[in-house]
DNA sequence: CTCGTTAACTAAAGCGGTATAGTCAATGGC
DNA sequence: GCCATTGACTATACCGCTTTAGTTAACGAG
């Protein structure tokens, strides 16, 4: 069975023109209700299906939202959080056949670079923008381009669509939580300071351990691999003071930093606490599994999606939803100092 | 809206007509060489890009292929292997200008219904399958549906084009090593039998165990979870004549797997050695590292978009190439029972 | 009974390319 | 020097769907 039935099958089959059709599957006005029963009928057996092309020349929707991350081939490996939003993206997107065409790529340049592309081939109908930075080239080139855009993760302080989560809250969780077990001494092994999320958990890090008494909370940067933050883990631990407590930007850091601490013989959770800021697979399969900040990755794909559905129906919306704070899970990684 | 130019405007100003110009930047007889450099030189210079979708109408391509993943959400963790894969593809084929499409679903049903959509909807010139199955139910349907594909790690039996690695090799790698190290009790926790990868390795395994004069290499099945991975080793480890050694057909499972044994005080490398049949990160922030069969999966993901693009150019080719096979690298998981 | 309105359609013009069927002048064989 | 051929283009017909501008026929108001 070759060639896919078209709306002007449909269309000879009821008895209709094309046009009637359209306004038909597309319930707008314009058919009687008969009429538009006859023609649901006749799709549905015919089993037509609209031609995404066709609809996206004329004018209308690619059906697609776009997804880039920017990741080194080497740093990859913790694309976790990632694949659960998407996971999240997709069955929401789904369910209205809009499609996520998800790339990865090398840097900002090759991402703003794609954009380009996709904005000209009418590839996709928004985006969602990952690993805001501090100061971000690619809102106002999106702008440019009119790609309308989701911002994951950072506070819509300036009026644009965002799905964020309270990152210092969720930090002060932390620092209260080890606080009270009697830590004073928490170091943090941060992202690169250029990601907002980053800059806001070392704030929030800092002011709160003052807040709380505690030696003023250190943050080393990593480029979020598992090897910069084995080698942070390495230089905390050997320092004449080490910290009783370190807190980790991501799971991947925080299993490895587990694993650079148990080669160096430091027990974990007796010598030292280890908190990680994701959750994932990781946190469990290691021994002790880790204490972790977890929160419904799926469902904050899911909310990213009717954001950008809406954002794309619609693209002035400047809606910004704020998702649940991630909340502390307690395993085996922390104790007492 | 931003006003992108059109082959018309591209025509407009050099003095030709449109035809004239698709001919041009198509590389297609027609037009002189003359008029071709000055076509070019305006498309440049008007940074024109061909809309996806008219080319799509036209009958031609979309431009992209896709990739399906049929996993249950709470099962996720083990994408590693297949985000290689696709940044591999991704970089190959952007360059062409073709897209990856890529989608997570919950089962080869929902796998399968994708497929129906995509075909109808003329998203994707071709596809990448991948885990096949021992009696599987794709390779049909999609001829059916006229969508060409190419088949990850299935030996090109039935003359379709595919991309592979000789498992049983592999497999009797691991099994030589492991036997030459002094080890005579090896099991192997295995994926569902379901897979052809699962069964050829579990086969080459139960046949070169023998040949090696080893007892029978057992496998047991799990459905690639990091909880089956563990509850497998449990149930390994506690029977009364233990296995020595134990090979993982992921390396989320073998992670488990080595947490499972730290818990239960079994040590690793002396007690129990540890093989784990995927590389990734994960296999090197758990301690002891594992010991692996690697392999370059970028280059993997790199072979598959070559072959892709090829079957989408004639997509009656049969081509089947065979990548490398994965070769073991030793870390400090394993040693003499 | 006539006119204006509206519901329910039809007709037709794109959207941006591709592909095919001309058109026209230059070329060359005999 | 005439006719056939070829090269270089132009004109045009789609591709499948959306959308706007008609076109009817029915209906109600005056």
């Amino acid at each position: 069975m070759g060639n896919r039935p078209t709306i002007a099958d449909i269309a000879k089959r009821v008895g209709v023109s094309p046009g009637a059709v359209s306004f038909a599957l597309n319930g707008r006005p314009g058919v009687s209700e008969q009429t538009r029963a006859r023609i649901l009928e006749a799709a549905r057996e015919m089993n037509w299906r609209p031609h995404r092309a066709a609809r996206a020349l004329g004018g209308s929707q690619a059906g697609a939202v776009g997804l880039v991350l920017a990741r080194d081939p080497r740093t990859l490996g913790s694309e976790q959080f990632y694949t659960q939003i998407l996971y999240g993206m997709q069955d929401t997107l789904s369910a209205r056949s809009f499609a996520v065409q998800m790339q990865l790529v090398r840097d900002t340049e090759a991402e703003i670079a794609l954009y380009r592309d996709w904005a000209s081939e009418h590839r996709v109908d928004g985006l969602l923008l990952v690993d805001l930075q501090v100061d971000d080239p690619r809102p106002a080139i999106l702008d440019e381009l009119r790609l309308p855009f989701v911002t994951l993760g950072s506070t819509g302080e300036e009026g644009r669509p965002s799905v964020w989560a309270d990152d210092a809250a969720a930090m002060i969780t932390i620092v209260d939580y080890l606080a009270a077990l009697g830590h004073r001494h928490v170091a943090h092994v941060a992202g690169p300071p250029i990601y907002r999320h980053t800059a806001r958990r070392v704030a929030a890090l800092h002011e709160h351990a003052i807040l709380r008494g505690l030696d003023a909370g250190e943050s080393v940067s990593t480029d979020f691999s598992d090897a910069q933050g084995a080698a942070a883990t390495r230089a905390l631990l050997s320092r004449p003071q080490p910290p009783t407590a370190i807190i980790y930007d991501s799971d991947l850091m925080a299993a490895a930093g587990l694993g650079v601490a148990l080669e160096l013989g430091v027990r974990v959770p007796q010598a030292l606490s280890i908190v990680s800021f994701d959750d994932s697979v990781l946190t469990r399969i290691v021994h002790p599994q880790l204490t972790c900040l977890s929160r419904d990755t799926y469902a904050l794909g899911a909310q990213v999606a009717e954001s950008l559905l809406q954002l794309v129906a619609d693209p002035a919306t400047g809606h910004s939803i704020q998702a649940e704070t991630p909340r502390l899970v307690v395993r085996g990684s922390t104790a007492r100092p």
